[in-house]
DNA sequence: CGGATTGTTCAATTGAAAATGAACAATCCG
DNA sequence: CGGATTGTTCATTTTCAATTGAACAATCCG
């Protein structure tokens, strides 16, 4: 139990606090909260599959956070479960996906498509009200803006597997 | 001064709303403030060019956020001051950049290469420290992630220019 | 069974980012 | 000049999403 050059201790040390914060950072850009960018980068810098207590123990979250955080990484497909952890244990230890094309991909899928795919519908609702407008010149402006919405549209349908290509390798 | 059928009345009439309400969703994904997607998305569904008076009272933002957000879409390159506005008139006018060309270029140049840049310099100081590491088996783990996050920050410089070019018509 | 361990849920709290608004330029013009 | 108009700045307030933490499953095992 003693906790000295024990890598269970609570602290995290320099390197470790580093690519923890580059994580952080990291993740604000993409608009998820920070304590995803703490647990994937804690477990991105650990040799060894990690358990939820140890991520609370170790950034000094909630189980709640940790609990919460762990269920978006794995539905990014950013993390996954360890299967080897061998002896009688209980607990799932999580280890991440560090395949860019992997976590590209997750990321569009969850977080992008589903935006894109309501952004159509609703050119397809605003070209009908802007269809019913009476005055034939405020009609035309306003059909000239909504088709630019529409190519706007397609040009993100288009770009995203294009995406994921390029960042497959 | 009779405000029925004017077009600068105070409220947004429904296909108004509606737009703003796109941009407003819009902007959120992309991490930018709720008046960035307000104010942009009332100049690209309006005719003619509005000034920063005009936007506070049709859209009921303060002065002080209708300035910043002017200045954040001037920097982004999604707005322009309008040029002929004629007559004796002081106040500048500002109309939409309605390209998705100029939009990504500009997000990409301010919100996007200043991170990545930033990272890649994160990641060598992070290569400095994985370096500097005793335990020769530790260190090479270290080295073979860190070599990871080298390769993503190459693939995101690489992804760029090419998501202009797709973009680019 | 029962209590120990592990993980989830969700109402309440917190904190960081955005919006406000009032004071302060800057420019115009009679 | 002086006061009217237009726009900026920035300390305070507000807002809303993230986090907490306590109650609640669920599973294990002696």
């Amino acid at each position: 139990m003693s906790a000295a050059a024990d890598d269970s201790g609570d602290d995290l040390d320099p390197l470790e606090r580093q690519v923890v914060g580059f994580f952080v950072d990291g993740v604000r850009v993409l608009g998820l909260p920070r304590s995803i960018g703490e647990i994937y980068g804690l477990l991105f810098i650990s040799r060894d599959p990690l358990a939820l207590d140890d991520l609370v123990r170790r950034l000094g979250i909630s189980k709640g956070s940790a609990s919460q955080g762990l269920r978006m990484l794995k539905s990014l497909g950013a993390v996954r479960e360890a299967g080897g952890n061998g002896n009688g244990e209980r607990r799932t230890y999580y280890e991440p996906a560090v395949e860019l094309k992997r976590l590209a991909g997750g990321f569009i899928r969850e977080q992008i498509r589903p935006h894109l795919d309501s952004g159509k519908s609703r050119v397809r609702q605003l070209a009908e009200t802007a269809g019913a407008v009476e005055d034939p010149d405020q009609r035309k402006f306003l059909s000239e803006r909504v088709e630019r919405l529409e190519q706007w549209m397609r040009s993100g349908g288009r770009v995203l597997p294009l995406l994921q290509k390029i960042l497959g390798q």
